[in-house]
DNA sequence: GGGACGTTTCGGCGGGCGCCGAAGTGTCCC
DNA sequence: GGGACACTTCGGCGCCCGCCGAAACGTCCC
């Protein structure tokens, strides 16, 4: 029998493969990772990021971009790419929900606290998720702001509550201004779309919440506290992590 | 340098990679897109579907045993695997929905046709999905059967109408009775969960739908046009298809 | 123009891994 | 017991593909 015949592997297939194979490198595993922050990075910073000479990240961007996960922007010299959009950024969380990491009975102690410290709150895409990030939209709902009924859309006191906060949302954008995400830690839908990453940048913004190191995992501050408090009414102790 | 040093790409690397390239391989990714159906499958009849010796097929479904995708369950001297559970389904079909044949602009008008069938109608894991799945679900709770403000939870009306269909939930399931799951085409949720599970295998044995060939697409039945339109008010022009 | 720098192309190397067939193990049934 | 059959183990083959460094290309800025 040719042996050509039997090597479907590789080159026919479902085309579901096509798309697993171009996240089951650890380099370019790496590069969605860190672009999952919903920000566009030049290719030398992803080289850097994942300790690859910058040609080898010129091959892992052409595939990603080949294979519609990423998008690239150039500028002058520089070559900008970004997650292709929410879908990609979904997949990408939930393969990293499947992984042995965020398994029940985590092995080491810092994985535990790693683990602990993003399924606490964290930045998914360009929105919060985590324990907080579900705690928001909750508020919102309870509120009023939010309307379970219509697909966590916005209500006019939502809208008058962003509004009041100075936090405005583009109106041109075709994302649906809310949009649920399934939280890997909850399971339970959080507010991403348009008003969540307007929501999410106001938080960075106004000093409500900070990076943890260069991760994802994001905590809240002090000042955060307060005015997640004052304006949705969450306890201080919910927010204090851990 | 010290190659080892700079091959961390298949050893260690981001766990996200090991997930993904348990789905990279076409011979794999087969198999996981035939248990969708959320039967459990031989060793044998798998091997035999996607094409391979048996041998090979062991090797692959210890693989996807071993990475937590697939459980396994011996009887006497077969081996029956299905799939991990909801979450595991889920990605398997956000990475198809990833894939160019589901993309816009499809290629050949085969494609095109199962594209369509598939969008029309189809099980996901154990439920239904696809415009059908979502109109099910629409009409439910418009009429008070499911509580968009809870998660989608059923209510006594909606018990009562179970009852009434003679359809039993198995109460001692670990899983949330229903569980919004998105869905690829409509990119909406639709009811999955235990009440969705026993609603679909309700459709099959009641002749109200059957399944197309061999693939995952399902077609309503005019016996089942009928009961969609008498116990939900259904149109039939939209359970016609295309 | 010329130097700095981000990016790309190309060759070449080497390990990973998917494939098979043959032989071995366990289960079922006559 | 003995044969049929489902599954597993093992050895070997060969391709795929990720890695690098060197050199080329473009853009920017002095």
């Amino acid at each position: 029998m040719d042996r050509m015949d039997t090597r479907r592997t590789r080159g026919a297939g479902p085309d579901l493969a096509a798309v697993a194979r171009l996240l089951a490198d650890g380099t370019r595993a790496a590069f969605c990772l860190a672009l999952l922050d919903g920000r566009a990075w030049t290719a030398t910073e992803l080289a850097r990021h994942a300790g690859v000479a910058p040609s080898t990240a010129t091959e892992h961007l052409h595939a990603l971009v080949r294979g519609h996960l990423l998008t690239e922007e150039r500028q002058g010299r520089h070559r900008y790419v970004r997650l292709a959009g929410p879908q990609v950024a979904e997949l990408v969380e939930s393969l990293a929900s499947l992984a042995p990491e965020h398994r029940p009975a985590p092995r080491s102690l810092s994985a535990d606290g790693r683990r602990r410290a993003l399924a606490h709150a964290r930045t998914c895409y360009d929105h919060l998720a985590g324990a907080v990030g579900v705690a928001v939209t909750d508020a919102m709902i309870g509120r009023g702001l939010l309307d379970p009924a219509h697909g966590l859309g916005l209500t006019g006191a939502g809208a008058a509550w962003l509004a009041d906060l100075g936090i405005g949302v583009p109106p041109g954008t075709r994302r649906p201004s809310v949009r649920p995400c399934l939280d890997w830690t909850e399971r339970r839908p959080h507010l991403a779309g348009a008003v969540g990453a307007a929501l999410c940048r106001h938080a960075f913004d106004a000093g409500w919440i900070t990076r943890v190191g260069s991760t994802r995992a994001v905590a809240v501050t002090p000042a955060g506290r307060q005015a997640l408090h004052r304006h949705l009414g969450l306890p201080g102790d919910l927010l204090a992590g851990r």
